[in-house]
Formats: structure tokens, C-alpha cells, sequence
DNA sequence: AAGGAGCCCAACCGCCAGCTC
DNA sequence: CGAGCTGGCGGTTGGGCTCCT
């Protein structure tokens, strides 16, 4: 049977106070990150390596980068969310100084309800319900998620649209703004590739630690649902980015 | 002003896969 | 070759803050 990580009494456990982290900061910066599960005690900390190691990773990395999301990694958020899924930190590699869990929370928090505000189920990114600028477009029918997650948090289809006026003149902005991003990125891909399909290279160019490459590769190697170059066809071939087309 | 509701986000938990012995 | 260890990931939780009534 396989022991808990953290079965050692004593460890504290919640909220990092400034002393806790200028230890583990004065650590790493003079040992390196090395082996998690041994930099508790050797950093004078009453915490697991897990707990140390989401610490730095989250929060006390000098190459983090804080504060709110701009509009370019917004739509970079979604994109890469309408090809990879809730894979949070292949989407984070793509974005410099952003956490997986920064970016998993901000799509919790923002991008979800933005997402359901334009009508567009956040599982599949397909519209829901037809907006007054796009109501040439049929309403696509809602196919099985591609994510891992399964039903459990499909409530999109559910909620209804509630816009405000103000809401809806920004929603529109936002809508286009996707939609032109997502044109020329496609474009660009088609010109370079041949295809017209979607085929984004999700290989990580610059890993935000050295332990991120690593996973990335061991994962597109090893990964279940597909290969490297082959980007998320779910279980058919069907586009699932009808708000970019 | 007070209290309840909702939101945000740091941190925890459990699982998985690779590595080592 | 298999068991145990470790790092990493995604999902979930809960405390604190803000907003609303």
C-alpha cells in the first residue's frame, strides 16, 4: 500500500506566512528547486515537498507574472481551451509567467461566464443559441465534450442568456475580435501546412520551468487521447470551433 | 450598519506516469 | 520485472473579500 506524501504530523498546513516563504525563497535561490520532498527540512520548513513545490511554482517564482489577464491572453486562453481541453498546464506553457492554476482559476472565475454569455457552451465551445450578429450561423448541435471531465460540468447548455445592453455591445466585440484572431491564425496555419484544418503546433517552445517540458513531452508521447501533431479530434473528426469560422 | 450571498484564488487532495532500485 | 518513490497534473475546497439587500 502506498504511503501518503504528506503523513507526517506536525506539517503545517493553509495559508504560507512571509516567514515560511522567505524560507523557501532564500532556499531555492542558493540550492536550486532539486528534490521537493527533501527541501522541507532542509529549508527549516514544517510542510510537505508538495506543498513547497505548488508554493514556488504558484506563487514565489520570480518569472511570474501577476495581475489581470489581457485581452490577448484571453483569447489565447480560449483557443488553446477549444483545442487541448482543461489541459491547464499545456495552456499555461503557452502563456509566459502564468500558472496552470492561475490560468485554470481565471477560466473558472471569467472565462466561463464570458463564454455563456455569448451563448457559447465553455465544454465544446460551441454556440448554443444564436446572437444577433451571427444569425446566419445555425445553431450547432451540441456534441459530447472533448474534455476529460466528462458531463459533471456541463451547466452551459443550461444557463440561460441573461445580456445586459452593455453586455452584449462587448460580447460583440469579443465575438469578432475570436473570430478575427482565430481567422488569421488559421490562415497561417493553412499557409504553412497545406491544410485548411485546425492543427495548431502545441509543442511548447519555452517551458516556463524545466519541468514542464519534460511532462509535456513525456505526455504527447505517452498521452491517451492522441499524438503530438495530431490536435484533439475527440471522438469524431467534426470542427468543434463553429464561433471561429 | 449588519448579515447573507456570491466570487476569487491559494492551497489541498487524489490520481497517474516515469523513474529507480 | 515489479514495487515503491517522486513529481506533476487536474479537480475541488474553503477562507477571505466584496457586493447586495
Amino acid at each position: 500500500m502506498r504511503k501518503p506524501c504528506c503523513d507526517k504530523r506536525g506539517n503545517n498546513k493553509g495559508a504560507w506566512s512571509t516567514e515560511e516563504d522567505q524560507k523557501l525563497i532564500d532556499y531555492i535561490q542558493t540550492h536550486g528547486e532539486g528534490c521537493w520532498r527533501s527541501i522541507p527540512e532542509a529549508a527549516g520548513l514544517h510542510r510537505c515537498g508538495k506543498s513547497c513545490r505548488l508554493r514556488w511554482i504558484n506563487y514565489l517564482r520570480p518569472d511570474i507574472k501577476r495581475g489581470n489577464f489581457g485581452q490577448d491572453e484571453e483569447d489565447l486562453i480560449i483557443k488553446l481551451h477549444a483545442l487541448l481541453g482543461n489541459r491547464w498546464s499545456l495552456i499555461a506553457g503557452r502563456l509566459p509567467g502564468r500558472t496552470d492554476n492561475e490560468v485554470k482559476n481565471y477560466w473558472n472565475s471569467h472565462l466561463k461566464k464570458k463564454l455563456i454569455n455569448m451563448g457559447i457552451d465553455p465544454n465544446n465551445h460551441r454556440l448554443n443559441q444564436i446572437l444577433p450578429r451571427l444569425q446566419a450561423e445555425p445553431a450547432a448541435p451540441v456534441i459530447a465534450t472533448s474534455t476529460t471531465t466528462g458531463s459533471k460540468n456541463n451547466v452551459a447548455a443550461s444557463k440561460p442568456n441573461n445580456l445586459s445592453d452593455g453586455d452584449s455591445d462587448r460580447v460583440s466585440d469579443t465575438a469578432t475580435c475570436l473570430e478575427d484572431d482565430y481567422e488569421s491564425l488559421v490562415t497561417q496555419q493553412a499557409a504553412t501546412s497545406g491544410s485548411s484544418s485546425i492543427d495548431i503546433d502545441l509543442n511548447i517552445a519555452a517551458p516556463a520551468s524545466p519541468g514542464h517540458r519534460t511532462t509535456f513531452e513525456n505526455k504527447q508521447q505517452n498521452c491517451k487521447w492522441g499524438k503530438t501533431s495530431q490536435v484533439e479530434r475527440g471522438p469524431s473528426s467534426l470542427p468543434t470551433l463553429l464561433l471561429f469560422r
